[in-house]
RNA sequence: CGGGGCGUAGCGCAGUCUGGUAGCGCACCUGUUUUGGGAACAGGGGGUCGGGAGUUCGAAUCUCUCCGCCCCGACCA
């Protein structure tokens, strides 16, 4: 993509409203704008962050068996009386009527549509286990919303529903997201704990939350430090493995992690005092294991092997994925600004032309465009007519984890620059090596599951 | 919902107390000179002062009312 065609409107200064970082380098970034209270357009730079999450959730849960879908935004009333949850969830519903007078709402969830879907078509339990899942706008009118996309009322979100037949099964199938959403954070170049949660509104009896450290996290949490240092790494899952995904979610859990909520002081002094940590998380998923719940009332039953009719047990997950945008630059930016993982940048690198109009550097730069392109790379080429400073001011703000400055001071040796956004650290070397240095840093984290 | 604050050009703000018909910086347009870390000069375009009602000869400014946004608290991906 060449600068001067795209659509990135950078800001200099800091909208007044903006209280966090990732607040503000998003709406700096030219990224996002604000329609109504927690309500954002997606411009088109965080557009393609967006769906690059999206497809990176996307491709771990495919690998991890489960089955994407796409359920609608609006929902029926009637539904979510059948759970008794149409009163139960309060005023964070947005209700609507339509013109024939028939209730309607948002989706803030959706655990009674998805049991409507299965029981209209699974009757035995053949057909399972079954995990479906979709990654759809949600709704919930926050009574406060703040911090931009953190905590929006209109947020992108992933979520996922387990159909098993007995409740080892769905406890399986809850150790397997657990594995898949670890392996998920860390390919987005995130560290996210997982903790012990409350289950809230949604309710059951076995619930993690993950949780991205931050200071402008939401949630209180409390951990031993050695949590931190546990890492998936590269190896081998295998997702149909029960006791694999059970030992990892023991692995992983086996140390003390709490969110405020389930947190025991008396439990926590337990831990040397030189490991206890309290502080704030951005809570980036959560996982839930409710049994028949919803089974039950909206009868989703099954017939079992011995010809009896059972309720199915079911559990739910979510990632939130609009959010994740907002907790990656959280954990990575600095004075200038973004620093994005190369799992998620929306562009593989910028090439910075120092002087545009030049013969030269002009050809130079269009040469490397193409060939990276060719590569199968994105480049966005700064070809504005701009001075040297205003061109690096933009691309630090943006954070395109490589940049390639080409200038004639370089090219009058055969030499441009390759500079990571990350360390600052620059490397000269002749243009026709850079596609091939590209190609070889995005190998690492292009890993895409057959699906 | 309780408490606090704000609404003036795309963004950041001054002007409001003490009424006299709107200004600064950035951004934008034109030109000249510049050009390896957000250039300088000159010229220029852009505003229903959040909406409505009232007071007044006259309202961004005073009064009433509605709307929107932000911050602190209880809830949540």
């Amino acid at each position: 993509m060449r600068l001067s065609r795209y659509f990135l409107p950078v800001l200099k200064e800091i909208p007044s409203e903006a209280q966090i970082v990732s607040h503000r380098l998003m709406l700096r970034a030219g990224m996002i704008k604000q329609q109504a209270a927690g309500i954002y357009s997606w411009l088109p730079m965080g557009f393609k962050v967006l769906r690059r999450l999206e497809q990176i959730v996307h491709e771990e849960q495919l690998r991890a068996g489960h089955l994407p879908m796409l359920m609608p935004t609006i929902q029926s009333a009637d539904l979510w009386r059948e759970s008794n949850r149409y009163e139960a969830y309060g005023p964070e519903m947005l209700r609507m009527r339509d013109r024939h007078d028939r209730d309607l709402l948002y989706g803030p969830t959706n655990e009674e549509m998805i049991t409507d879907i299965f029981r209209a078509h699974v009757s035995t339990y053949k057909e399972l286990p079954l995990t479906l899942y979709h990654i759809q706008w949600k709704f919930r009118d926050e009574i406060r919303p703040r911090f931009g996309v953190m905590r929006g009322r209109e947020f992108f979100m992933k979520d996922g529903y387990n159909f098993d037949l007995s409740k080892e099964d769905a406890l399986h199938a809850y150790n397997r997201h657990f594995v898949s959403y670890l392996r998920t954070y860390e390919r987005l170049g995130l560290q996210a704990i997982p903790m012990r949660a409350d289950s809230g509104p949604i309710g059951g009896e076995d619930t993690h939350e993950f949780l991205v450290l931050a200071e402008t996290g939401e949630s209180k949490v409390h951990y031993d430090s050695k949590v931190t240092e546990i890492r998936l790494g590269e190896r081998e899952i295998n997702y149909d493995d029960v006791d694999q995904c059970k030992s990892i979610l023991e692995e992983f859990t086996a140390l003390y992690a709490r969110t405020e909520e389930t947190h025991s002081e008396a439990e926590f002094t337990h831990i040397p005092v030189e490991r206890r940590r309290s502080a704030r998380g951005i809570e980036v998923g959560q996982i839930f294991y409710f049994g028949t719940k919803y089974s039950e009332p909206m009868r989703a039953v099954v017939q079992n092997a011995e010809g009896q009719t059972v309720p199915v047990h079911m559990g739910s997950h979510g990632i939130g994925v609009s959010r994740l945008a907002a907790a990656v630059i959280e954990a990575s930016h600095d004075e200038a600004g973004i620093i994005w993982p190369e799992a998620v940048t929306p562009f593989h690198c910028g090439i910075v032309n120092l002087k545009q109009g030049d013969k030269t550097t002009d050809a130079a730069c269009e040469t490397l465009y193409e060939k990276i392109t060719q590569c199968g790379l994105e480049p966005l080429y700064d070809d504005r007519v701009e001075r040297a400073g205003a061109k690096f001011a933009t691309i630090d703000l943006i954070g395109l984890p490589w940049r390639i400055t080409v200038g004639p001071r370089g090219l009058k040796n055969s030499v441009v620059e390759l500079t990571s956004r990350r360390t600052g650290k620059s490397e000269e070397c002749p243009p026709e090596m850079i596609p091939d240095k590209l190609t070889k840093i995005y190998k690492r984290t292009d890993d895409h599951p057959s699906a």
